[in-house]
DNA sequence: TACAATAATACAAACGTTTGCATTTTTTTA
DNA sequence: TAAAAAAATGCAAACGTTTGTATTATTGTA
């Protein structure tokens, strides 16, 4: 049995050589003021032992991690995956890591992984809040420890208190349900999602501008809220719904590519043709929407963009000086609708 | 300007309850042999204070840092992230992380990221080799140092020398050919991934063993070997290769999700029925497959149990004795073939 | 060849914990 | 009521780095 031979460390290499660790340390960092004789000699015998540097040892000397902390409400959404990947590019061109936590959708979770964010593990930390997140307090004492932290997606702009980058929903689903109007539909359903989350709020209030501006009618029963937060119930819910109603529609906003898919099935299935009898737009565009037949119109996230942004506005932080109260920076995202077969 | 304030840490309690640091240190951790009236103390005090402990110093004092580092060959593959979410559902219940890096099909990536691993930032390693990583040697090296590691997907067994964990691709896909077989199906196509990928040479292999067995012909212009390493060029790939062919295939066995999705929009498009004219079956039933319509026949991966597994061989090496020669475990985990509407 | 100026290196504290062992305090016992 | 036993606490080293300052070695100058 073998067992595993300690790390070296620069006290190794010092002992070796007859140097101090001091040296050595600055040897292996290049600095002018070791000699280029001992430098190389330095490095030559780190190489040959094998040396590694612990990271742990350099955070805590440092007081810096080089990691990014990440919370998003689940891992099995094409969206979030997408931020995280945005995220993830930036970050790493800047030399840090990211360490994605899931709140799955829960306030609770959310701040227990907040908290756990506390213990110095990040220097900075990145959250999409959940639905159900409705007070901020949990984020704002964060920020008053000093902790840099962006948020994006679902905020409520004017509790948030903290940089934070996102779409303009409304705006987006008033374009989408503006553009249906102009080919002529008078009856165009709404499907979105849980009502407590800002973003599906926005969406809505998106569909009923636009509704309003062009005087069509609304019709509660043309309306849904989804709020199954599982992805396998949602096809059932949407079945349901389709089942339900006594008038047709001729059009139908989703707030989701997921459910704008759904959608086009449930309808496929019970005959309909698509775009000839019903239009379906979707919302967030992650490729599925490309694959269907018929394609899917959709208003696409620019959601690895997003990520790269939330990276840099908290990366930012870090250079900045230590201005708790510092002006809070907000971006907003354009989206585009792409017109596909479904319309 | 208000600047941040510093972390408190246990010399602050310790000054103010007027009590060594020792004793704050084991109050915290309820350790029985400090008077429960002290804890009692402590524990108040920490909380008024906002005590939170310094992860990073209790690792270094502890060595270990309740990490474990992920590689894996790209983010936007749905079955990489459900082993991801196996592994992090496995991990947080026995109190580690999660540091998920992306090779990004690059071998040099995949060395890079490793090598970043071994500054002592993680406990162990989970790592899924790209299709360009042939030799082991960077992997055994790692190993040598007794860093814990476990593979998983797309192992040439007889190099790992880790423990690892995969499916049996070969029998999955001979099930599906068989299968359609069985179905009278007589010019079945195979589209599978690039050929250097352990996984995709398995599933070939897998059909040629069923077209054999049945003594079914195989025609060499209904095979195609895609090698988009890009998921936006799949599509033009697999609409060239069906432009191509001179034999209408009666059903076609794909080795990926998305490729069974791309053959059946191909298809649909050029005005085929499915099932009628062709069967298409997909391989990893990720969602998707499901809400297609038609909706495809698959071949499951478990790939959340797969991440599950992975996790808990690691862990069970940390509480394993150092032996760096111990008997490497190999689990093999099953797949099954799910029945819709493409057969 | 002595002395300053400069270059190279070493010492030691700091980062915030944990923990073996020593010391002090309290309780028990005779 | 003093000694022994047990309980509670404290000291200091260790984890592996970084870095300000002190020290030593090497040049250059007169």
């Amino acid at each position: 049995m073998t067992l595993k031979k300690k790390r070296v460390k620069l006290e190794d290499i010092a002992r070796k050589l007859n140097i101090s660790i001091a040296t050595v340390s600055r040897a292996l960092d290049k600095n002018p003021r070791v000699k280029l004789s001992t430098r190389e000699k330095v490095f030559k015998e780190a190489k040959s032992m094998g040396y590694m540097p612990n990271q742990i040892a350099k955070s805590l000397s440092s007081g810096k991690t080089n990691i990014i902390g990440v919370i998003i409400p689940r891992y099995d959404e094409p969206f979030f995956i997408e931020v995280c990947r945005g995220i993830d590019r930036y970050a790493r061109q800047h030399n840090y890591k990211i360490l994605i936590s899931s709140s799955r959708n829960s306030f609770e979770f959310e701040r227990e992984n907040l908290i756990s964010f506390e213990r110095g593990l990040v220097d900075g930390i990145i959250l999409s809040p959940t639905h159900e997140t409705e007070t901020f307090t949990h984020i704002k004492s964060i920020i008053k420890k000093g902790i840099p932290v962006v948020l994006f997606d679902n905020i409520r702009e004017e509790v948030s208190g903290a940089d934070h980058v996102l779409i303009e929903d409304d705006k987006a689903s008033f374009t989408a349900v503006e553009f249906l109007i102009k080919k002529d539909k008078k009856r165009i359903a709404f499907i979105g999602g849980i009502k407590e989350k800002k973003v599906f709020q926005d969406r809505y209030k998106g569909y009923l501008d636009a509704m309003k501006k062009y005087n069509i009618p609304v019709y509660d029963e043309l309306i849904l809220h989804c709020d199954s937060l599982d992805r396998e119930f949602e096809d059932a819910e949407i079945r349901e719904f389709f089942n339900g109603i006594s008038i047709t529609p001729d059009a139908i906003f989703t707030c989701t590519d997921n459910y704008g898919l759904l959608t086009m099935k449930t309808l496929l299935k019970a005959g309909y043709k698509i775009p000839e009898d019903v239009s379906v737009i979707g919302f967030g565009d992650l490729g599925l929407g490309e694959v269907f037949v018929p394609s899917m119109t959709c208003i696409t996230q620019p959601s690895f963009e997003m990520g790269q942004k939330v990276a840099e506005l908290l990366i930012d932080q870090f250079n900045e000086p230590n201005d708790v109260n510092h002006r809070k920076k907000v971006v907003k995202l354009k989206t585009e609708l792409i017109l596909r077969e479904s319309t």
